[in-house]
DNA sequence: ATATTATATGCGTATTTAACCATATAATCA
DNA sequence: TGATTATATGGTTAAATACGCATATAATAT
């Protein structure tokens, strides 16, 4: 592995390194939804919430097709749910060794 | 999930967002080593890598272990793997859509 | 053609991060 | 004790990031 491909993938982890960013995408499970959608639920600056949405798309985590006047993000790959899911396993089982330890 | 959940997620990622802090922890997937080793095999300055392996400690993944003078970093939870290569995945299937879509 | 709505972008600023260099700390050795 | 080695940390600086506000753009409706 070369370190063209370190960066790539602390590219791919950047893009999820924002508590917003991760709720857009856990936001996105249930399905395409169109920045005046997301904007609310978000509950941020709708120019925030469209560049976390760039930054996402950028990463090639979320693609966008655009309706009207409207734009409809989705996830482009479901392994990003495999991602996350894992990773918050693991931060738990920390959490739990944690407690064991204190107590 | 509350949003502290979600700092805590994007807290995790954070810590893998940086291509040197990925390489280290390919790197200790043969096992713990010290950090006069990691140095070497990075070819980083010493303290920048001291840094960022107190970065992966804070986050959880990394544990250390003094011995002598010497301090020896390890996986603290083998997950982190399946993280890494499930992302590098979900990228290469996306870079490969992209050869795809051009050609 | 004008107004309206949805989304993206330019600009300024504050905060965070990464890197380097020098130095502190802590363990070992002579 | 003093010197040496391994690692961590303080200070500085440059670069990246996040945010808010204002505005540009593009599609639609009147």
């Amino acid at each position: 592995m070369d370190s063209k491909a370190y960066e790539a993938q602390a590219e791919y982890f950047k893009a999820l390194s924002h508590p917003v960013r991760i709720k857009i995408v856990r936001y996105l499970k249930e399905g395409e939804r169109c920045v005046c959608e997301i904007v609310p639920y978000i509950k941020e600056e709708q120019s925030n919430v469209s560049r976390h949405l760039a930054a996402l798309k950028r990463a090639g985590i979320l693609s966008s097709r655009k309706e009207g006047v409207s734009v409809y993000y989705s996830i482009k790959d479901e392994n990003v749910y495999k991602v996350l899911d894992i990773a918050l396993c693991s931060m738990e089982k920390a959490a739990r060794e944690k407690v064991a330890i204190l107590s």
